[in-house]
DNA sequence: TCAAAAGTGTTGTAACTACACCCATGA
DNA sequence: TCATGGGTGTAGTTACAACACTTTTGA
């Protein structure tokens, strides 16, 4: 902190959110169309400036969530994934923007609310395969953010954020699957993930799923961290 | 990002910096003494504003490390830990900061250079123990930059970054001891660091070091990432 | 009775902890 | 010749990938 009477230049501070969820065992994240320039038409992360000078750069993310994405803060995950901050990364003039990770559960409806109107999910590999672009530095910001998501399944229990308040053992395992992009055999998912403590705790029901036999059914357990880790291959 | 026309207020945008070294086999941070209220006397982590509006925020991190700190950025190791952003983070307004968190190799003089006159080695043992407060949200900062630095030190180079060009294996191992707080047996990770792939490379000569059988020099290799990970115990 | 999905057993191996032991040096 | 730190050998253990196998269901 400078410790002189000189005034520093302001800058604006925004706020982006990288959404994340699994749909289809597919993983999507949630992408606005720009309405204005620049990058007017392209596809941006859903975001904003802070709203006045009292609010928080967390409670901004939360207000955005729920404005752009009709998503309420206090059931998801969220964290910060960091500050973006080169001096031409908006052509407006300077902007620096703090991204956060959200991580809502498959929904069955695409999105609802005012604000959302223009907000559509769209599948994380058309963007990694470059078939879908995004303005500004916003690719630089999901890459990021999902390597953060893949890191973080290995060593939490992240992976439960993108569940329903109950699962089976195999959605759960689809969420690994899609987020790193592998598969990964069942039954040696299914030992490890009941072998790491109150990572998931079973609900004693049951499933049925058409053919097959049932699955049991699982809720997210208390615990935060996995020991040992589940490694992803590579 | 807002699609309107709607001016948003503006922020002041600060960095600080988080500065690890090793002296003595412990691990210390750059501190200073502010010399203005607010926290006139009290201990901070170096850092200043942006000098201008088409400074980016790394290179303001780059030059508050020069300024503050006479260390050359180029030379050290420098990664982003987040933005600090709560509203009443800074009692004289409103200040958003982006904090970094900085290895340095151990240094033979404390610092030398005009403006890192105030600025002093802290053990950060005496920090975390509550026998050095800090200034501001510094205590959060330093707390996040001290977690970075251990897990990082699990999987990746890291380590290196705190010794010089050459280095034993107990130097490297002392790093380890010093940033986790736990006591490693030398015989296993003597091993350990070898077995990973181009993490350490042997340069042919010895040093000796009074007693004792003289000890093999080595560099740091090309290697970031370091697979297996060496894990921290508990 | 067959396909599909859930769940169990087992083998071989990588990587680790713990510790006994040997080597090279200065005092 | 002893203390000190560098370096090697090895036994027991954990965690895991790979895959054969059994169980339970719907069609």
């Amino acid at each position: 902190m400078a410790d002189n009477d000189w005034t520093p230049p302001p800058v604006l501070l925004a706020v982006d959110l990288v959404i994340f969820t699994l749909r289809d065992a597919v993983l999507h994240v949630l992408l606005v169309e720009r309405g204005v320039d620049p990058f007017r038409g392209a596809l941006a992360l859903p975001g904003g400036f802070l709203e006045h000078d009292r609010e928080g750069v967390l409670a901004a993310a939360r207000r955005e969530l729920q404005e752009e994405a009709n998503l309420d803060a206090s059931q998801l995950h969220l964290e910060q994934l960091g500050a973006y901050g080169a001096p031409d990364r908006d052509p407006r003039g300077r902007v620096v923007s703090v991204a956060y990770l959200a991580i809502a559960p498959g929904l069955p409806e695409p999105l609802a609310g005012s604000d959302a109107a223009r907000a559509s999910w769209t599948p994380v590999p058309d963007v990694l395969a470059g078939r879908a672009k995004l303005a500004f530095d916003h690719r630089d910001i999901l890459d990021d953010g999902l390597e953060r998501a893949r890191s973080k399944l290995e060593s939490s229990a992240l992976a439960t954020a993108f569940c329903a308040n109950t699962f089976t053992i195999n959605e759960l395992q689809r969420v690994y699957e899609a987020v790193w992009g592998v598969e990964l055999d069942p039954r040696n998912f299914y030992r490890k993930v009941q072998a790491t403590n109150d990572f998931i705790v079973p609900l004693g029901n049951e499933r049925r799923a058409g053919r097959g036999r049932p699955a049991r059914l699982f809720k997210a357990g208390n615990q935060t961290t996995l020991y040992p880790p589940l490694v992803r291959p590579n």
